[in-house]
RNA sequence: GGGCCCGUAGCUUAGCCAGGUAAAGCGCCCGGCUGAUAACCGGGAGAUCCCGGGUUCAAAUCCCGGCGGGCCCA
């Protein structure tokens, strides 16, 4: 199978078939496809197989329909995905490092590992998987034209009032030292045990009453400025006594019997019950006011209790600690209230001085240092842990932070409305994934983009030395080169980039000096206008406003909130509509025990081990089967032995087809089907109607994305049908020497169906397909395509589909199965003529004359009789079966004649087997010797001599001494022994 | 905490929307075929349809509640 993919390959090369695929087509139009673009981090697995499989099935479905495909590849290739790696690489541990190595010399190293990933994704990832996307022309997120596409689409954003910077409470990756969008978080969530602590703020002016609250982020006690109660909740003031001393805490009267247990404190009294609104002001001394000096400099505008409508009571215990600077809730009430926001925690999660004692620590040891000092203190009423989901950094897997900073952001949160108006115009694969898009849509926060990294598209915004109120944003190169009094003297795909485009020198008529913001972008902003920037569509309006909005696109369940969702949300913004028409959403893929693929855990099952063990084809035929392209699928390799027999038997159907199309000299050009087909018999308009039913079938599963149902079909049809079916029925027709006019018209029925077969599958699994289109259909039609792949999809001919045909030929197999069962009840095998089969039918009785021959001939019965009513089934002459809707009785006795055929037979199959052991040709004629002791075996013999003969192409057939020159075996027939021996009549 | 998907033979899946004897492929066992042999064909065994309730003459299927797996939202 490898060894055919790689002729194929070279085939596709040296013809340029590929080319001439995507040149080719068009009668129905175009068929625009965006691809979405893997990052060049890593190596192809399985679950991008998959996907890419799909993609290539759809576009080659489309091509084959008759539509021109746009299909360009695009690579995704900056940001931290890349970084990380490198930093690893050059043992790198923090920005200060990437300081040191310099940001040119990081900078390169990434484009470097950028091509060595491209590589290998060009070569396994496409080429090897045989997906026809445009590899010399692929779009490349790291380039300059690029780069330039995402600048402009910021700087519309500006013209619109759409892009703004702000001071907002975000999420942050302390070890990547960068802001996270939502879209990135949400891809972080994982479970991790955090500490779940209950504590004391003592309240001002009375010694022992204490305001308790809950949390499981001590670290931000620190930057603690208020305590928040819900207006509507009761709250109760509790009267305790903890080691000998009498205590009041404050709680919401709800909880407090179970707060009371869990703190082990038996027993207690409420004292009093007030609405959390009267709770309002009550001032509290901030448990840090002497280690953290800030807190004494505002302690007038802060350390009280405020109201807030989130406070639930769900957990903790209905009060709620309030850090302005690390939580998004905070920051708002923090607002609301004008109290300070206060934030010690450093983007690399340490403290800086405002943290007063804690400067220098790092957040996760100053939860601990917080736990121990509290215990100390007393203040701690309870500490444990909790597992809890929590947000990591996706792609380093280090555990967030939340902290207020100054960033840059796309104000989506306006465009909600317009967004899920575009986006109900979109046709979604599968239709039950749109709530789950529609619910992220409805819900979509404005888009932090700034990063604080280095391998990325920089932020084209500059700010006035002088007057930092002054914005300046930059939309192209062009513009950069008309501003700039200095640009270094680098090539266009380094200039836009770190460190060289920070090097420019701008000054306009207004401001002498301006200094870029120090950000990139955030990398999915890149992928998210490749639905223009992938044409370079600024410079190619023709071509962009030929292809957009795309017809189709697909990526992974997890791209809902990723790739789908920023294609949206910049197409929006700035062409105000959604880029693509359809998408298919589809599914992720889990190992055999149905674990997800990581890494760390080494259950990563590798696209290349796949081709290299199992084959392309295999692994394709098996993951378009296994199941429908939206549902998680459970990958074991060895499964993939069931498509790869699929394949094989594709090839022995065809091989077996092409032996006696061969040797009968059989020309399609001359024997046409339209021609022939009234020669034909029964089983001959069997196989057509099953074969245009199975098309018409496959179509509508291909138009509603249904990839499995529709592959399911082809194998069912190559399988079932062609293998198991007619062939099987047409050997006798087929083996006869005899140049008949229905053996003809089987050749030309088998040869329309094969050919109608390849083209089917050729969108499935395009190796083994080309290279039987070469190798049968190209070997009797020269004048045909010169590739299947440039061929078009055979139109669906009502006119062959028969419905109540195909059913009558499921009651035959059913019931020769029923008949092959009964012999092997009375063991008589199938080689072995039996006298007579009963059946009784319902319905008409020449309903089922019409396959009498075939039953008879199928079941190796001399007369099958169909009745409406079973009347002569002797038990001691037949035994009987039950079918669904028919009956059987199969005659078990047999006489001398009966005998003496079935003797014949085994005599033939040793023949045959002998023939095929001397290497003898199909149509070579042969003596054959027969040396017996056995009367019974000679009988046999004289009586079926003819047909002995004919069946093993025999000139004469001599009992007794065996001629010197042949090819002799012993035999055991029936507990006789017999020698045999044949020679080639030359 | 809320939502979605999945749970059927040793394995992988169909059936579920529209209730009526539980289906297929692989594997296993038995047998056949040997002029498709890189094969091919038939048969058999194998299922508390995740569990518990409900609706119904009748539930794998519809409803409710659990359990397990996966995903999403908060």
């Amino acid at each position: 199978m490898k060894k055919i993919e790689e002729l194929v390959r070279r085939f596709w090369v040296e013809n340029s078939i590929e080319h001439k695929w995507r040149s080719g087509g068009g009668d129905k139009g175009l068929f625009a496809f965006l691809e979405g673009p893997p990052t060049t981090n890593g190596f192809p697995h399985v679950g991008h197989i998959r996907g890419r499989t799909y993609k290539d099935v759809v576009l080659r479905y489309r091509r084959l329909q008759g539509y021109r495909v746009w299909a360009r590849a695009g690579w995704d290739e900056q940001g931290l995905p890349v970084e990380i790696e490198v930093e690893k690489k050059l043992n790198l541990r923090t920005k200060k490092d990437i300081e040191k190595v310099g940001y040119d010399k990081f900078s390169l190293e990434c484009n470097s590992l950028v091509d060595y990933y491209l590589e290998k994704w060009r070569e396994i990832g496409t080429r090897r998987l045989g997906l026809w996307l445009d590899l010399e022309n692929a779009y490349e997120t790291r380039r300059a034209y690029y780069i330039e596409h995402v600048w402009a689409f910021l700087k519309n954003a500006w013209e619109k009032g759409l892009l703004f910077e702000d001071y907002r409470v975000l999420p942050f990756c302390p070890r990547c030292e960068t802001a996270l969008s939502d879209a990135e978080v949400d891809q972080g969530y994982e479970d991790r045990e955090d500490p779940s602590i209950f504590v004391k703020f003592p309240v001002e002016g009375s010694e022992n009453t204490y305001l308790v609250i809950w949390t499981t982020t001590p670290w931000t006690l620190i930057d603690n400025e208020a305590v928040a109660v819900n207006p509507n909740f009761d709250y109760a003031l509790v009267k305790v006594v903890i080691n000998g001393k009498v205590e009041y805490l404050w709680l919401a009267e709800k909880l407090v019997a179970q707060l009371m247990e869990k703190f082990g404190i038996k027993n207690y009294e409420i004292v009093k019950v007030v609405k959390g609104s009267e709770l309002a002001g009550i001032r509290y001394r901030h448990i840090y006011m002497d280690k953290v000096p800030i807190h004494s400099q505002h302690d007038k505008d802060a350390h009280y209790v405020v109201l807030a409508d989130f406070v639930t009571l769900e957990e903790g215990t209905g009060l709620v600690h309030i850090a302005p600077a690390h939580g998004p809730e905070d920051f708002e009430v923090a607002k609301k209230y004008g109290l300070p926001v206060t934030n010690s925690v450093e983007i690399n999660g340490v403290f800086n001085e405002l943290g007063g004692a804690f400067r220098g620590k790092y957040w996760l040891d100053v939860s601990q240092e917080v736990i121990r000092d509290l215990r100390e203190r007393g203040l701690l009423l309870y500490a444990g842990t909790i597992i809890h989901a929590y947000p990591h950094c996706w792609r380093c897997g280090t555990p967030l932070i939340y902290r207020a900073d100054r960033q840059w952001f796309i104000r989506v949160s306006e465009y909600r409305g317009k967004l899920l108006e575009e986006l109900k115009k979109v046709k979604i694969y599968p239709e039950f994934l749109r709530d789950r898009f529609d619910n992220w849509v409805a819900n979509a926060r404005d888009w932090t983009i700034s990063r604080s990294r280095v391998w990325g598209t920089p932020l084209p915004i500059w700010r006035c030395k002088d007057d930092p109120s002054k914005i300046l944003v930059i939309g192209s190169l062009e513009e950069l080169r008309k501003y700039a009094k200095f640009v270094p003297n680098v090539p266009d795909d380094m200039l836009v980039h770190r460190p060289w485009i920070d090097m420019v020198k701008i000054e306009t008529e207004d401001c002498k000096e301006w200094v870029r913001e120090p950000f990139v972008v955030d990398v999915w902003m890149d992928s998210g206008v490749a639905w223009i920037a992938g044409v370079d569509g600024l410079r190619n309006r023709e071509l962009f406003n030929e292809l957009y909005p795309y017809d189709w696109v697909t990526e992974a369940i997890d791209q809902t909130r990723g790739w789908f969702y920023s294609l949206l949300v910049t197409s929006v913004l700035w062409m105000g509509r959604a880029p693509y028409k359809s998408i298919l959403i589809s599914g992720h893929v889990v190992d055999k025990y149905g674990q997800k693929m990581s890494k760390s855990k080494g259950n990563v099952i590798w696209a290349e081990d796949l081709f290299n063990k199992w084959g392309v084809d295999p692994t394709r035929l098996y993951l378009l089967t296994k199941s429908a392209p939206w549902d998680t699928m459970s990958v074991d390799p060895d499964e993939i032995s069931e498509a790869r027999s699929v394949l094989s038997i594709l090839w022995n159907v065809v091989k077996f087809a092409s032996t006696y199309m061969e040797l009968d000299r059989f020309d399609p050009r001359v024997h046409r089907l339209e021609d022939l087909i009234g020669k034909g018999f029964i089983e001959d308009r069997w196989i057509l109607s099953r074969f245009y039913s199975r098309l018409r079938r496959f179509i509508n599963y291909m138009e509603n994305m249904e990839l499995h149902m529709a592959a399911r079909e082809w194998v069912n049809l190559v399988v079932e049908d062609l293998s198991h079916g007619y062939i099987r029925l047409i050997r006798r027709r087929v083996w006869s020497e005899e140049s008949s006019e229905d053996k003809y018209a089987a050749y030309s029925v088998l040869y329309h169906v094969i050919k109608g077969a390849l083209i089917m599958g050729s969108i499935l699994t395009p190796h083994i397909t080309e290279y039987l289109w070469q190798a049968f259909v190209r070997r009797f039609e020269n004048n045909e395509a010169v590739s299947v792949h440039l061929t078009s999809l055979p139109k669906v001919d009502e006119r062959y589909i028969d419905e109540e045909l195909e059913r009558l030929f499921d009651t035959l197999f059913a019931i020769f199965s029923d008949i092959a069962e009964l012999r092997n009840k009375i063991r008589v095998k199938l080689r072995w003529p039996l006298a007579k089969a009963i059946v009784r039918v319902s319905g008409d009785v020449d309903r089922f004359n019409r396959v009498k021959a075939l039953l008879e001939y199928l079941a190796n019965v001399k007369e099958v009789v169909f009745v409406n009513e079973l009347k002569d089934c002797d038990e001691n002459e037949y035994v009987r079966a039950q079918g669904r809707d028919y009956e059987v009785c199969l005659s078990k006795v047999m006489d001398k004649r009966l005998y003496y055929e079935a003797l014949a037979r085994e005599v033939i199959r040793r023949i045959q087997t002998m023939r095929a052991k001397a290497n003898l040709r199909v149509d070579e004629r042969i003596r054959v010797y027969i040396n017996t002791k056995s009367e019974e075996l000679i009988n046999a013999i004289n009586e079926f001599r003819s047909y002995i003969a004919s069946e093993v192409r025999a000139t004469e057939i001599t009992v007794g001494q065996i001629g010197t020159n042949a090819f002799v075996m012993d035999w055991e027939i029936e507990d006789f022994r017999v020698q045999i021996g044949i020679e080639r009549v030359t």
